[in-house]
DNA sequence: CTAGGACCTGGAGTGCACTCCAGTGCAAAC
DNA sequence: GTTTGCACTGGAGTGCACTCCAGGTCCTAG
């Protein structure tokens, strides 16, 4: 019953894959949001497509602007195990919310930007 | 012909009614996102009801993400007068475009986080 | 076989946007 | 008139999230 993780992607091959930088990816295996990453016998990373599902988590929820270190924390959830699994959704809520309240201000500050555009359109030479 | 800048409000008070800290204000009239701040004889700021006005504005570039550069660049744009204005108005489409596109993103990275939730509910205990 | 490119590590450096501090001076309430 | 608090300056420090670097190894195309 293994999970079949295909593919073997070295880091630059990972990288164009997941939109992160080579960089960013060793960093994030650094500070633990990445775990049990394969080596070769020489030591190079090969990543498979469970981590690049999992990079596409992470991509979300970095570019939805959670902080790197509640990402580490659902990292440490999921690499808990199921018994995690109401906590993980509480988190995620409550990301979801506070995405929710972002996307709410940017409306209201698009609008008085729209409003800002239109009046210097009403009085451009 | 005054332009009635009604109000003279201490740092402190600005700053509760900005909605920046103290030392930001400081902060921002140092790289010249605030110009003309009057002061009394002893030297403390007085803010006036002009300047709550054009808080409200960096306030709003700053919280849809704008650079403090581009917003450096918009004071300078505002400072040098009204032949400025179509240039204006470009740099602030040129925002607005821009957040368009973060809004966009936002909302797609937050339909992922409902499927995410929604997966985690389905397969809870 | 060799030249060029991809990858490795640990640690230092970057950029942004503030934020804090020490030491000092004014203000407002009692 | 003194205590308590707000404000001043210049400059140093912070926090976040990377990003870069030196000095080295490995891999692969010709």
């Amino acid at each position: 019953m293994d999970t079949t993780s295909r593919g073997a992607y070295t880091i630059g091959e990972c990288a164009r894959r997941s939109g992160f930088t080579m960089d960013t990816l060793r960093y994030y295996e650094r500070i633990g949001l990445i775990g049990d990453i394969a080596r070769t016998t020489t030591g190079q990373r090969r990543f498979n497509d469970e981590h690049l599902e999992w990079l596409g988590v992470l991509k979300c929820l970095r570019d939805t602007g959670m902080p790197v270190e509640q990402m580490h924390r659902f990292a440490t959830l999921v690499k808990d195990g199921d018994h995690t699994i109401a906590e993980r959704i509480a988190l995620l809520e409550a990301h979801k919310t506070a995405v929710d309240a972002r996307m709410a201000d940017l409306v209201a500050k698009r609008d008085y930007l729209l409003g800002k555009i239109d009046y210097y359109r009403s009085v451009a030479p």
